[in-house]
DNA sequence: TGATCTTTTGTACGATAGTACAAATCACAT
DNA sequence: ATGTGATTTGTACTATCGTACAAAAGATCA
């Protein structure tokens, strides 16, 4: 038989679906995946629980979409980013330049997403405190490459740094973008409103100068190598 | 009846009550407070879980005895810490010392408490992300004295800088810390086995490192207040 | 020992979780 | 209009959740 996929074939009627994927990436987003129930999405968007079960087959299924979704328009935009960030000739300039490149794209929307970049972000941040095993696989196999890539530019311009100290440092740098999108309002609130942690240009701005001037650090080297400080080991 | 407070006041057999708490401390730092059960916990800690609503009535109240185990031995360490710090002449040493004082305790034990920093910090960490509404009080009510003065201390030994920059990236510190003892595993991964994520004593002096030089970095103040700054040009 | 208090156990209850599935409804080509 | 396949709805099933509570067990002291 031979099948005529015009309209049938592409979901005929998005809508609901795409409300339910909305609505479970905000509340996904601000309470975490465990305490969100299938019902409590199915409510936010208009919709009936049994029509996340279609369209997703499982909650697991609806998260995993939520990063399909997102994952590819938000690497492409950092690529292009980057490799513009890369063509910088100062090395100073440079550097802040890829640092921009890394940040911008987590706080601003990925593509057409409307204002989704910093939801998305935040998203990924609850997700990895919670050691979400779908959100881990997807990270792990999705992110990873970016994070090299970024790593290594960040190497290009400092190459006097050992490469493991900038993968510290970018390591602090995503967890403290994390943070900045996961506990907003603790900047406001220490800043006794004289800050705006939901003012997403000055956490960028902010952000961007304090992990430049971080990446910028001497190196720790080999200059007294912490033999057994008296630390405590954290796992036993 | 004079009472004879001996050994019957104080907790008798408090090795189940410990255990539980233990257990219950371990599992919501990894997994988090809504993924874990009662009877996850009692299970763990080796009690029938009608033990722990006996203990501690409900499961918000377990939590809540975990932070009160822990938020002042940590507090207080932290401001012998801080009291030490402050006496450095040197500022740039005094930095160092007052950030390494902010740092050190959340990796460490808090005091009596076996390896219960890390742990605890990283419990803190996930509370966070999940939203948690115990935590959250508890946090504001008895942290924020502690935030506020290390930024104190930090804006002494950098007058130059505003308290703003200064709140933001004491922010992103906290961010950075919190990250590295929720996902150690990725500085491992993307070091490509040449850095320990799990080595506190690295974590620590990277940390301390990268945050000094954080907050020496030059203020943003009014200068180019980011109206639009190019950051990218391609588009393609 | 027996009385009394603390702790542990076992069990059960109501609420809610994720998911399955048949019936109802809808959109559209014929 | 009617048939057809794609959705939506309603409902139900099982599992597990937090918590309550009575009974059993253990400990302490007159």
């Amino acid at each position: 038989m031979v099948r005529k996929p015009t309209s049938k074939e592409t979901a005929r009627k998005p809508n609901m679906r795409e409300a339910i994927l909305a609505a479970a990436e905000e509340l996904f987003a601000i309470n975490g995946f465990n305490a969100v129930s299938v019902r409590d999405i199915a409510q936010a968007a208009g919709a009936n629980p049994g029509s996340v079960t279609y369209h997703f087959k499982t909650k697991d299924g609806l998260l995993l979409e939520i990063y399909q979704r997102h994952c590819g328009p938000m690497n492409l935009r950092r690529s292009e980013l980057l490799a513009a960030a890369k063509r910088v000739r100062d090395l100073q300039d440079r550097l802040e330049a890829v640092v921009r490149a890394y940040v911008v794209p987590a706080f601003t929307s990925g593509s057409d997403l409307a204002g989704g970049g910093a939801r998305f972000t935040r998203l990924r941040a609850v997700m990895s405190a919670e050691g979400n095993e779908v959100a881990r696989k997807i990270i792990a196999q999705t992110f990873d490459d970016t994070s090299h890539a970024f790593i290594d530019a960040i190497h290009d311009s400092l190459p006097h740094i050992p490469r493991t100290d900038i993968v510290w440092r970018s390591h602090f740098l995503l967890g403290a973008l994390y943070y900045s999108l996961v506990t907003p309002d603790r900047v406001s609130r220490l800043s006794r409103g004289e800050a705006d942690g939901n003012d997403a240009a000055s956490a960028i701005e902010q952000l961007v100068q304090a992990t430049v001037a971080a990446f910028q650090a001497p190196a720790l080297d080999q200059a007294a190598p912490v033999k057994r400080r008296p630390v405590v080991s954290s796992k036993t």
